[in-house]
RNA sequence: GGUCGGAUGGCCGAGUGGCUAGGCAGUGGUCUGCAAAACCAUCUACACCGGUUCGAAUCCGGUUCCGACCUCCA
């Protein structure tokens, strides 16, 4: 446990891992916005952190993971004007905007149930706590880090930068940002460019709305993460994560709301997952080569060649570090795939193994290396290789070339019952017969076939392979005769 | 333009100053009536140019290319 290293992006290194409180874990995550249909970008970060969660509680901790829904329309461009995402759509469609935001809600935890995705402790919605947010602001004004212009509010970075450094976690500094920040191509209210909006004044065009003591408005778009995180995690939590878009402006932000509010700088860990690209080249909205998770998983979208299992894409952002970039494409897709049908077709193997007085291979120092894998950032490529390494023991076993001991079989079973199942939360995707009408046409079909070839009439033999493969089931003679399968 | 990151074999993707990552594909084999599936074995590598070192894909400098953020995005 005292050797779990994670990258925190505030010091740019790997760091042990402490928490605050020592047996138990604080940990927050940016959640998505619910305007549109959760798509592949949203996958990474919520299966990264999913790991992070399982893996905390694996090590003993007791963690409450926040991770937050954002249903509040922030607008589209900070400078001025600009539509609101959740606005816009739901004028579009005539919906009252909490109708959007829910429907996208639902959509978006039914794809990450079917990824496997583990709820967090808690998941607030921004709507849910304009209270919090107005009065987090009063706070900031109060200790003279924000103004109010017109019904709006701006934090003032300029004077909270004398006293604190913004930049703390993005490494920029704020005389570049000055010079390189846009000219207004509007009047603002704003004191300095680099200023950031905490509270919006709502034109009356701007349908999602609510009172303040500045007026009709809605909050700013960095405000309800720091509201939310500190009401539920405390001044001071453990683990703050989210993409890596968001380390600027958006946790920058977040990190100089909590001081200018609390003069505590929120979480103590930063960690960030990287993108994803498609075909090699980054995806998204403004692209318009972004992939939806249902299209994923059905096959629709004119790019993919096939459908995907949920499971397949998880095993396949597991094969590679969160950290990286990782490039998505058939060919990729469909390696990941047979991977994980073969990880979980040596696992069924290993159920079925017959144990032997010794063991003529040394399993001893697997776990150690998973652990220390895991340990070193959440290395899971790594923990992957050391399972396929495992997967090929278990095969050559399995056909009489190595020997395992009853011990070291079930020491196998334990260890991959953690990693895969518990701990990378994968699931075998090969349709298992749960009908006993079928499996008994089946064992008839094949109690013909065999019949017809012990005749040697191969012609009926063929005849009833063939279509049944046409109809995706797929026999396989085997030593001990034939199985079946649905093929995926 | 500013800040930061990357370039690994046919594809994806780890790693690291000397010791095979792994998956998929390819090739060879086992099995089979034939095939498929499955399993076993195995080939291809570290962008380019210099430097440090006994030794560099790994460290340093330069070059080229790519990407991220700076503007909504996961």
């Amino acid at each position: 446990m005292k050797d779990f290293k994670i990258y925190n992006t505030l010091s740019g290194n790997k760091e042990v891992f402490k928490p605050i409180k020592f047996d138990s874990v604080k940990m927050y995550v940016c959640g998505p916005t619910v305007y549109g249909e959760p798509h592949l970008g949203h996958a990474r970060p919520a299966i990264t952190f999913d790991i992070l969660f399982r893996y905390l509680k694996h090590l003993g901790y007791k963690v409450r993971y926040v991770r937050n829904i954002t249903d509040v329309g922030h607008l589209l461009n900070d400078a001025d004007e600009g539509g609101d995402k959740i606005g816009e759509k739901a004028k579009s469609l005539q919906l009252e905007p909490m109708e959007v935001a829910h429907f996208y809600t639902k959509k978006y935890h039914d794809a990450m149930s079917k990824l496997n995705v583990d709820s967090p402790s808690i998941e607030p919605t921004a709507s849910g706590h304009i209270i919090e947010q107005i009065d987090m602001i009063n706070k900031i004004i109060n200790n003279g880090f924000a103004y109010e212009v017109n019904g709006s509010v701006y934090f003032d970075v300029v004077k909270y930068n004398q006293t604190n450094n913004y930049g703390v976690l993005s490494g920029r500094n704020i005389e570049d940002l000055m010079d390189n920040t846009r000219e207004l191509d509007g009047q603002s209210d704003k004191k300095n460019q680099v200023d950031f909006a905490l509270w919006k004044k709502a034109s009356p065009e701007h349908i999602m709305r609510w009172s303040s003591p500045w007026g009709d408005g809605f909050p700013g778009w960095h405000l309800e993460c720091s509201t939310m995180s500190c009401k539920y995690l405390g001044d001071e939590f453990d683990i703050h994560g989210g993409g890596m878009d968001l380390i600027f402006p958006h946790h920058e932000a977040e990190i100089a709301q909590c001081c200018a509010a609390n003069k505590k700088s929120a979480a103590k860990y930063w960690m960030h997952n990287n993108m994803i690209t498609i075909g090699g080249q980054k995806m998204g909205k403004s692209l318009g080569n972004f992939i939806t998770l249902d299209e994923f998983f059905n096959g629709s979208h004119n790019k993919l060649k096939q459908a995907y299992h949920p499971m397949v894409i998880r095993f396949f952002l597991l094969q590679a570090h969160y950290r990286s970039t990782i490039d998505f494409s058939n060919d990729a897709l469909q390696a990941a795939e047979k991977g994980l049908v073969r990880l979980f077709n040596a696992l069924k193997t290993l159920n079925n193994l017959n144990p032997k007085q010794h063991s003529t291979i040394d399993i001893s120092d697997f776990e150690l290396k998973c652990d220390q894998a895991m340990n070193d950032d959440l290395n899971t490529p790594i923990v992957l290789s050391y399972l396929f390494d495992l997967v090929k023991i278990i095969n050559s076993v399995n056909e009489g070339k190595q020997d395992l001991s009853i011990d070291d079989i079930n020491k196998i079973k334990a260890l991959t019952h953690k990693y895969v199942i518990n701990i990378f939360g994968l699931s075998n995707i090969t349709q298992e017969t749960n009908s006993d009408s079928i499996d008994g046409l089946m064992k008839l079909i094949l109690e013909i076939r065999n019949t017809s070839k012990i005749n040697k009439n191969w012609e009926t033999a063929d005849k009833i392979r063939n279509t049944l493969n046409e109809l995706g089931i797929q026999i396989k003679d085997t030593k001990d005769g034939a199985t079946w399968n649905y093929k995926n």
